[in-house]
DNA sequence: CTGTATCGGTTCATATATTGAACCATTGGT
DNA sequence: ACCAATGGTTCAATATATGAACCGATACAG
């Protein structure tokens, strides 16, 4: 691991449960040694990524950030075209929404937003999605480019029991999202969440992310699960669109077939 | 330099104007081996810090960057806020206006906003402000920690013929800035620019940024310099109200002896 | 269809920059 | 007055970064 390497990581493990760390919290984070950190930590704010509170002398992230993201998003225009059609999907399903975009082979979250509708519901506190364990990452695996699925294949941590962890398994897995159209996960990544997860294109009309319902497992029926598959073409077709893409055929075929029955068969006009 | 140090630099050089840069053209930027900056790049890609254009093969800005920023801007509202004023001030002025923050002692640019009244305007293409040879530095150097003097009086790097490269003639400017309550330079950074600034506090009450507008020089007049100031006193108001802070009252008399006999005096109710 | 000049990416011996145990100075709690 | 944290610093040992030279691919001109 080079040294630029382990000096971006320190990074990772700012988040909004916990904006702000110490240097030695962070040194406990990161597992690495004090010294090693400090340096570390004054490239970060050298380069104006971390800044330290000047009462508390704990770090927390730059101005520099805010920048580069204006950057990127006026560059490759991605959260612009997620928010409301996710608030659309959270209102509807009354679960929590979010979208996570491929970069590489790493599948980052973009954006998530919890429905109020109920008192519990699932809280997304990841940055980058395991391809093997999440409905997200199957959805990549399913719909994004072959190379994945070599990766994948390699480094399947058990999170949960119900995690896939065998090749086997999950090439299974793939072949039956590919066919219904949806990637589905239930407790593979964390107990009691069910996930489902639809593709989102680009411009390119290549596989460039997921919209995805993480659902509270106990509420999980039926009826749910159909509504939340009829609002996630819904928006996975408005984010294509938004990004400049359009979706398959091939996959607004297999949506028909899991949704016989139902209007959200009809492309949208 | 450390290695973590180059690698962040290489970021510096994405901007609006060039969000794309392939491997080859980014060694000739930085300035540094191919090798080396290939490695550099990739544990940037690897952090989703850049991502590679699958087709050009040229590397851009990557997602974690939005990740970031949001939890940032959560942790510390600025750019929040910031937007209402900067529209109001860069409206009655005609002129390009914009925000930059202080964190440690650099001074970084967060929001700027360009009046559509004029054909000409003035484009603010920088990631962070020199101290000695704009106005938003010398309002930093007026307003802000006293340390900043002693660091700026060191790297007077002249950009111009105009540009103070003199610590006495910087101090005499910073004695002015103070008694005045605005900064100004005309010139000093870029020819043709002049260029009005005021502070900004935030939630403790200290020098946390500036507000200022960059004028093209040729169309300074006094009637448009008295419009200027009056629109930054509500302007730094504004911003500073809405990151928590209120302005000292020794800025407010300033404010006041440099616009006798304008509205603008009444502190905001 | 050949010669040339790019491009992105890779190799390996060299040597330079990174590392971490031990150390300070401060702070806050008991 | 003590102890256990904290942020920050030093220096010898060595792991790590470096860049000249190289490769294969692509694009273009004659």
């Amino acid at each position: 691991m080079s040294s630029a390497a382990k000096t971006l990581d320190l990074l990772s493990h700012f988040s909004d449960l916990r904006p702000e760390i110490g240097l030695s919290q962070l040194c406990r984070l990161a597992g690495r040694d004090k010294a090693t950190t400090y340096r570390h930590v004054q490239a970060l704010e050298e380069a104006g990524f971390v800044e330290q509170n000047p009462v508390t002398k704990r770090y927390r992230l730059g101005p520099a950030l805010l920048q580069l993201a204006q950057i990127r998003e006026r560059t490759v225009p991605r959260k612009a075209g997620v928010e409301a059609p996710l608030h659309m999907l959270a209102e509807a399903t009354g679960e929590t929404a979010h979208v996570a975009v491929l970069s590489g082979t790493t599948l980052y979250a973009l954006h998530q937003l919890e429905s109020v509708k109920h008192s519990t519901r699932v809280l997304i506190d990841v940055n980058t999605f395991p391809l093997h364990a999440t409905a997200s990452g199957l959805c990549a695996l399913a719909f994004g480019p072959n190379e994945l699925v070599d990766l994948a294949t390699k480094t399947m941590t058990r999170f949960t029991p119900e995690t896939i962890t065998t090749p086997d398994a999950l090439k299974g897995e793939i072949a039956i999202t590919r066919q219904r159209g949806f990637a589905q996960s239930s407790g593979g990544y964390e107990h009691d969440v069910h996930s489902m997860s639809a593709p989102i294109f680009d411009q390119t009309d290549l596989f460039a992310g997921t919209v995805s319902v993480a659902c509270v497992a106990t509420r999980v029926t039926p009826e749910l699960t159909r509504i939340i598959y009829e609002h996630l073409v819904l928006a996975s077709r408005g984010i294509t669109h938004n990004w400049g893409g359009s979706v398959p055929d091939i996959i607004e075929a297999a949506w028909a077939g899991s949704l016989t029955g139902t209007e959200a068969l009809e492309p949208m006009t």
